[in-house]
DNA sequence: CTTTCTTTATGTTAATCGTACACATAGAGA
DNA sequence: TCTCTATGTGTACGATTAACATAAAGAAAG
């Protein structure tokens, strides 16, 4: 059975078992060494890269699939998990440049449905707790910063930039890095992340004020040594503040 | 041909034409005396209520279908309108109670996929410009107070609910306004507008001061009059600069 | 051991913003 | 002409923000 084979009974089965004509697209958030990156698939046999995706079964809820993906890509589970966007336009991206570029077997176009609308959700993770594993459709899974993306099928470029906008938003009224940072962190670190996901330096006087003003960080009695310089105190998050300011959306505007 | 023959067939012909498994769901606001308003379709022949929807054709992008819908059910073209929430939970509501309450005719069970999706829509119109316009399914089509629902069929409760959820939280950092308030009015008469968003009242004094502040208004050389007690000043919005004021979300947060 | 260098932690100040409240004004009705 | 009340404008004060200053810590260099 040829590769070319198994990817068309792989799309048939997709067919039988899932709801047709809807995707979603999961936008993987992951920081590290002051950059936002980007969990990417490399489509078999190419150089084309693209977001986590998949089909969603019969029985099971959208957010649920999306968290299956999630799952499955990254071996985390139960994260910050957010819809942000339909991608429903009847012609998303060049259908036949894109196929050419996956080496897509040609008996595939017969049997797949004319568009496919895409749900785009976003998660963001702790990069260092993430063990990337590709998929039956990918032969390689990486982290890219947002700012240096590689090539990548579909309109998934557009897809990325829309995900970043919603979360430079989000940064506004809700605070992050739960699920960013690792579970003990410094002020500094954490401002890192902001300047990253906003794209702008920031005053690490004011930020320091306001982000222990929320009182959604609580100071260990340990600090960062080693290095040069003053040691940092450690954080932890503040889980039950954390996620009544999440709801409560309090104003945070860095 | 019965009504229940022609129903089989009009859900054969959206089958046919449309994508699949997929509908979309417009809450689309209006605001008259003092009040936020809804505009429901009453389902034919019962006393059922439920949102304005529809379905995607083949070849049509999902926020085109949208604003199709609107059209029909308003008369009214190029309005705000937003996708904010994905409804993709397996099992939305009850299927059952929900056939037996719109008195679906039993054949109808067979012709359709076992789950539907919707894409939820909010729109802000102008209410006084409003045609509403039932459709084939109903038998009359008329606004409702957010606070004073009729019997709703479907989620249809809870996707109102996080519709204006999503509307408060527009609120605290775009204007709102252009496309739900006649031409001209009056510094009160928007005030009465955010109030019945925000469910809460406002000092009238301040809430003047911020408006203006924001130079989304154009006073106008005439004033209401007619009515006792000092006429006010009639605006216009300032469409370049509320345009602005929607992108660049200035904080506004009454 | 002392000095130097740099990052962290905390502090200060002036400007701005939000909230609460006061008051003069206009216009219809008594 | 007086009254009543919604409207338009203004003021005062506390809270928040943004910009800037300084002290403390800790490793490296002399």
């Amino acid at each position: 059975m040829t590769y070319s084979d198994k990817l068309i009974s792989y799309y048939k089965t997709i067919a039988n078992d899932c709801v047709l004509g809807v995707s979603l697209d999961c936008v993987i958030f992951g920081f590290h060494d002051t950059r936002l990156k980007v969990l990417l698939l490399r489509w078999k046999d190419t150089n084309e890269w693209c977001l986590p995706g998949g089909f969603i079964y019969k029985t099971e809820s959208v957010d649920d699939a999306a968290g299956r993906v999630l799952y499955e890509r990254t071996g985390l589970n139960k994260l910050f998990l957010q819809q942000f966007h339909l991608f429903g336009e009847a012609n998303r991206y060049d259908r036949e440049d894109t196929w050419q570029r996956q080496k897509m077997p040609m008996p595939f176009s017969g049997s797949w449905p004319d568009r496919t609308i895409s749900m785009g959700y976003y998660a963001l993770v702790d990069y260092t707790k993430v063990t990337p594993t590709a998929d039956f459709l990918s032969d390689a899974c990486g982290w890219f910063d947002v700012g240096e993306l590689p090539s990548l099928l579909y309109d998934h470029c557009r897809i990325i930039h829309v995900a970043l906008q919603t979360l430079r938003l989000q940064l506004n009224w809700q605070p992050i890095g739960l699920n960013l940072m690792p579970e003990k962190f410094t002020i500094p670190e954490l401002q890192r992340l902001y300047e990253a996901v906003l794209g702008r330096p920031l005053d690490s006087r004011n930020f320091h004020k306001k982000i222990t003003g929320l009182s959604i960080l609580t100071r260990l009695d340990e600090r960062r040594t080693g290095r040069a310089h003053k040691s940092p105190y450690l954080y932890q998050f503040d889980l039950s503040n954390y996620q009544r300011a999440l709801v409560n959306g309090n104003l945070i505007f860095v």
